[in-house]
DNA sequence: TTGAGGGATGTAATAACATAACATTTCTAC
DNA sequence: GTAGAAATGTTATGTTATTACATCCCTCAA
């Protein structure tokens, strides 16, 4: 997601989901996605504070927590839980809380992938409202590489 | 798994796995995997911590968190990422790195099913090591509870 | 039987991650 | 223009996890 063309797609595509859901996307929350679509792979809270931290009118936790969360509500980011980190979506889909992902533990590379909504094999009646996957290992180039 | 035949077994199985793999299954290390396995749902480090905490001889944090490392590695236990909490392996299985989980948001429930191992689709070439699979919602129960 | 080496544990300090609570500002709608 | 809501600023603190180093304890070989 470090291409500018991906980025610029990123951000527009983040105009048009706010506009469709009356949401304000403001400077700090543009600068927020921006920084983390911006960001060669996984990005973590503290690595967005410290770039917001130019100048004396630093940004604390909570304005980048709140940008975070904002940003995933809307799905324009997901976090990758075992990680800790975020990863602005690659995708304009719809199931925003489902991401299915490869990460690289060699390069670093989040590989997000299109998931099926149906669930393999939930206990009897389940009902799924969020799902985290995350798969961890190496990917295609790292594996060749060695 | 509060209830005491699981429990006796979730010990029994332990002490063969560290048998079949000349690990050591020290007493805190059994402790450790008892409060985990007695604990109804998933449970966090820093509460192991305060009941490992009886007397002067209070447990620090790096206690129990080698403690867990060790009872991942083995299997014994998964740690739920999204919930930042532990809890006991409900199977015997071997995929002792990739469980599916099925977590109540309502009774705080787990579920652990057995999961394919053959990915639906993984990006070309992509050798996964280990899969982190949480899905949120509500049990068959407490959706009925509604 | 002793002492070298390795693994496990103890301990102190601190790093890293995240939120609560409340004040202030900014936007929007009337 | 003003009320109310939403966003942001600010302080403080809570929660989760690790680093670094000391000590203990067990095993095994000399």
């Amino acid at each position: 997601m470090s291409d500018s063309h991906a980025y610029a797609e990123t951000l527009a595509h983040a105009e048009r989901v706010c506009a469709d859901r009356g949401e304000r996307l403001t400077p700090l929350r543009r600068h927020v996605l921006e920084l983390v679509a911006r960001s060669d792979g996984p990005v973590k809270a503290y690595d967005l504070l410290d770039q917001l931290k130019t100048g004396p009118g630093a940004a604390k936790p909570p304005t980048v927590y709140r940008a975070l969360d904002f940003l995933m509500r809307l799905g324009l980011i997901h976090r990758v839980e075992a990680l800790k980190s975020f990863i602005a979506c690659a995708h304009g889909h719809g199931h925003e809380e489902s991401a299915e992902l490869y990460i690289c533990e060699s390069c670093g590379r989040v590989d997000e992938q299109d998931h099926p909504d149906a669930d393999p094999s939930p206990p009897s009646g389940f009902a799924v409202s969020r799902s985290v996957i995350e798969h961890y290992g190496q990917c295609g180039d790292c594996v060749n590489d060695r």
